[in-house]
This record gives C-alpha cells, sequence and structure tokens, in this order.
DNA sequence: TTAATTGTTCGCGAGAAGCAAACGGTCTCA
DNA sequence: TGAGACCGTTTGCTTCTCGCGAACAATTAA
C-alpha cells in the first residue's frame, strides 16, 4: 500500500519544526515578509520568527533581501530533484512533448501524492490554449480527467481514504458530488480505458486522460490532452483522442518496464 | 545591498529546526530513507527522528512510501513558485528558447542567491550537447562564464564577500585561483561587455555569457550559449554568438524595465 | 525632536523535545 | 514453527531548548 493508510493523526509532533514550516507557508503566501508581519500573522513572538528565520536562512530555505525574508531557490533545486526520482518522469516527458506537436494541443502529467494530484510536466503544441494549470500544482483527484484516470487504479479503500481525507468538494455544476457517482464513473474508466473531461472544470474546456499502468514503486500517473470544446467534438473527441492519448500511455508503460 | 552581508553568524538558532533541515538534506543524498537508517547517520534517537518526520509529513514536505521516507512533491511546486517570483523570468525563458533554435546551441539563465549560481532555464536547439548543468543547481559564481557576468555587476565588496564566503575551489587547471586574476578577468568582462569560458569546466566545451543588467529587486543574472569547441572558435566564437547573446540580454533588459 | 516603525538581542521560566527503553510488527533462517 | 533480528512506533522522564516579553538599536516620518 502506498504512502499513509489515511492521515497519521497519532503520534507527537515537534511544535518549532511546525512554526517554521508556517514561516514558509505564509512567506509563500505574502511573496516575502518582514519579522514583525509573520510575527503577527502567526501570533507568535518577534523573537521566536526571528530565530526560525536565521535558522532557516542558515539552510537557504529562506533568502533575506533588505528587511524582507523571501522563499529561496534552492526549493527549484529540490523539486527538481523531486521531479528525477519519479522512475518514468523522462520518459512521459518526452512523449508529452511528441503528443502535443502531433495533436497541436496541450498535453500534461500527473501523479498522486498526499491524496491529490501534482502537475509534473505541461507541453504546449501550436494551437495549445492557456490553461490555469501550472508544473507543481496541486488539485483534487475527482475534478479532472487526469485525476479520474488516476483514481481509476486505485484499490478501493485506497480512494476511500482519500475521499475522507479530501472530500469531494465541488467545483462547477457538473463535478461529481457523491461517493456512487465517482465510483460509477472510475468503473466506466476502466472499461473504456479513458477519462473525459467535459467541461467540469472550466467552460469551454474538454479533456482525455488516460492512466499510466505501472505500479511499480507504488506511483500512479496519468497524461491527458485539452483543448477548446470547438475542436474536441464529434469522432475528433471520442475515437481519435482517446486513442491517441492510450497509445502514448502504452508507449510510456513499455517503456517503464525497462528501467 | 542585497541579502546578508556576509553569512550572518551572529544570532538564535532552532535546533528543532536545524534537525528537521538536517533530514531532509539526508533524504535527498541517500534517496529517501528509513527512521533508524536516518537515526544512525544523523546521530539522534529514532524516537527524534520519527516525530520530525510525522510532523514533516503533516506539512507534505516529506512522504512515506512503506516504510521509507522520501522528499515530497510538494518542492516542484514550491520551486515552480520561487522561479515564478524572479520578474525577469517569463521573459528570459521565451528569449532563451528563440537564442537556442537560433543558434542550435544550448542557452541557459542564471541567477545569483547566496553567493552562489542557480541554474532557472535551459533550452537547447537542433545541435545542442550534454551538459551536466540542470535547473535548479547551484554553482559557484568564478568558476563559470554565467557565474563570471554576474559578479562582474556586483559591486566589489560584494564579491569579495562571496569569495570570503565560498572561496575560489579549483574545478580544473584553467579555473582563476587568486582574487586578482577574478578581478582582472571581471574587469575585462565589463569592458568586452560579455564573459568566455574556454574549457574552463570541461574539456571540450566553450561559453560565451552575457550579464543582463537589471538591478531591479537585488537581483542578478546571466544568460550564456553552450556548445563544443570544434562549432565554438574563430569568428564564431568571438564576434558573431557574442554579439547573439548580448543582443538577446538587451532584447531582456527592455522588456524587464516595463514590468 | 519626537514618535512610531522596523529588526535584533537577552534573561528567564515553562514546557517542549530529545533520549532510552519497551513494544508490536514482519521477515529470515534454522 | 519457532528464535532472533531487524523494523517503526509509543511512552515516561529529565533537561535544556525555545518561545516570550521587554529592552535595545536603527530607520523613517511627521
Amino acid at each position: 500500500m502506498s504512502e499513509t493508510p489515511g492521515e497519521a493523526e497519532s503520534g507527537r509532533r515537534v511544535q518549532a519544526v511546525q512554526i517554521s514550516c508556517d514561516i514558509i507557508q505564509a512567506l509563500r503566501e505574502k511573496d516575502g515578509a518582514g519579522v514583525s508581519e509573520l510575527a503577527e500573522h502567526l501570533d507568535r513572538s518577534k523573537a521566536t520568527i526571528h530565530s526560525h528565520l536565521t535558522t532557516l536562512a542558515d539552510n537557504e530555505f529562506v533568502v533575506k533581501r533588505d528587511d524582507s525574508y523571501e522563499i529561496s531557490l534552492r526549493f527549484v533545486d529540490i523539486g527538481e530533484y523531486a521531479k528525477s526520482q519519479v522512475d518514468i518522469y523522462e520518459v512521459t516527458k518526452k512523449e508529452l512533448e511528441r503528443l502535443a506537436e502531433e495533436t497541436g494541443e496541450v498535453a500534461q502529467f500527473m501523479v498522486e501524492e498526499h491524496g491529490r494530484g501534482v502537475y509534473l510536466h505541461k507541453a504546449s503544441g501550436k494551437n495549445a490554449i492557456q490553461t490555469a494549470s501550472y508544473v507543481g500544482n496541486r488539485k483534487y483527484l475527482h475534478c479532472t480527467a487526469l485525476g479520474k484516470a488516476i483514481l481509476s487504479q486505485l484499490p478501493e479503500e485506497r480512494v476511500e481514504q482519500i475521499i475522507d481525507r479530501h472530500g469531494l468538494p465541488q467545483r462547477t455544476e457538473n463535478t461529481v458530488s457523491t461517493r456512487e457517482e465517482l465510483f460509477d464513473a472510475l468503473e466506466t474508466v476502466r472499461r473504456e480505458g479513458v477519462a473525459y473531461d467535459d467541461e467540469e472544470v472550466l467552460q469551454g474546456l474538454r479533456c482525455v486522460a488516460a492512466p499510466i499502468k505501472h505500479a511499480n514503486g507504488d506511483l500512479h500517473g496519468a497524461i491527458s490532452i485539452s483543448g477548446p470544446t470547438s475542436r474536441f467534438k464529434g469522432d475528433r473527441f471520442h475515437e481519435e483522442l482517446p486513442e491517441v492519448v492510450q497509445g502514448a500511455a502504452n508507449i510510456i508503460e513499455v517503456n517503464a518496464t525497462q528501467l
């Protein structure tokens, strides 16, 4: 079984570490901040915040610029490392580029972590539209084609755990909002091999996703192609694109077994 | 003045936070590890390591997979954010892609932080060679063309501070190894507008870099083109490429003033 | 000059955090 | 089928850390 079964509520925590995590979170939300501002925001003394920031700066997790502290580029380094640890990352990236060029649309790659979906790559073809998603972005799994493709590969109990943890927040009126609806949808995905998003996230945006079946390392991922409803309709939407996406997923799977 | 003047030796630290930072560092070096392994490596009790890992997992900085803890993809998210905070990032990225296509070589973008250079983007043209550098990678500034281009824009006292902090470790026999040599080199860069790397880092690899003059936010960066000595020689190396790189840097500067 | 901001330093007391040891798994090998 | 040797996890206890408040510089504004 992958990751922590449910959220581990038990066990001791280290308060000081929690404070530093909160500081990083706050620095991100505020695009950098000073000691006093953080102290007020987190309801802690200035002295506390100060010693934490100094420690974090020592370790190059934050940078001090004049009198403002900001998130350091060290995160870029570690983030890039984290991506590289995903064994199918390189193969998938190449395949996505090909897919984007072939279709002219946007191709994306998502993996599951902590019960949510993380975008790991985005390739844009000639006619690619702008999408709100960016690499690193975390989305709930039940409300995107990529997410549903991933969920379709997980054992039912894991899906239950994820719902318990994150719920089924409703993005738009088309989002699945009950467990039954979701499990039905996942069954359909398993049967057809692809997941669809028909304007469920954004008006006018359609999306076709296929899971990457690769239980190795308990890592579950999916790839997709997105585009405007005007181009995503008829045979192209229901036959051509699903076939292309599934084909790409297949190639990745084959390459992955050789790792 | 940007960042901390010299390393801030003074002030209090938070030991617990330091331990967590060490854990993350260790997880990265070891590509994930268990509690016992970390406890031994960091010379701490298992209980301590465990409570730290639990806290870090709560905050999604690490993931527990079976009995191994690993660096989480949350770093991808924060890293991507950190990049986006660099105001010239988007403009430079576009310009790099153009540069790579036009020359067929490798084009790169580096900024300074904590006295070292961080690669933020890499674009590859048709004939691009493989280079060891990757996005997020941190290099000493004195031993690459990009680094020297950056240093040439910093006030002398800042350069002194950086040398005090990091020294001038010698990569190859061609690396500058004394302060005088370095300051002479920087003077040349300022005069010519470009910095060269003539097989100083790697046998057979040459590189031309130009600083991006843009004091805004105290952010200093540079862009470069790298390629094999076989193609980087004669007029192309000493005139054509320097001109192209400087031109690109100029375009970025102009676009940057409009931010 | 004064007043109101900063960030920084410091002494102190409370409680957090680190340790050791015990506990409950799982796996291997006899 | 056990014994033993790992593993991660839990728990009490003691100590020393760390968070607080207040004082201290250093800017900035009025």
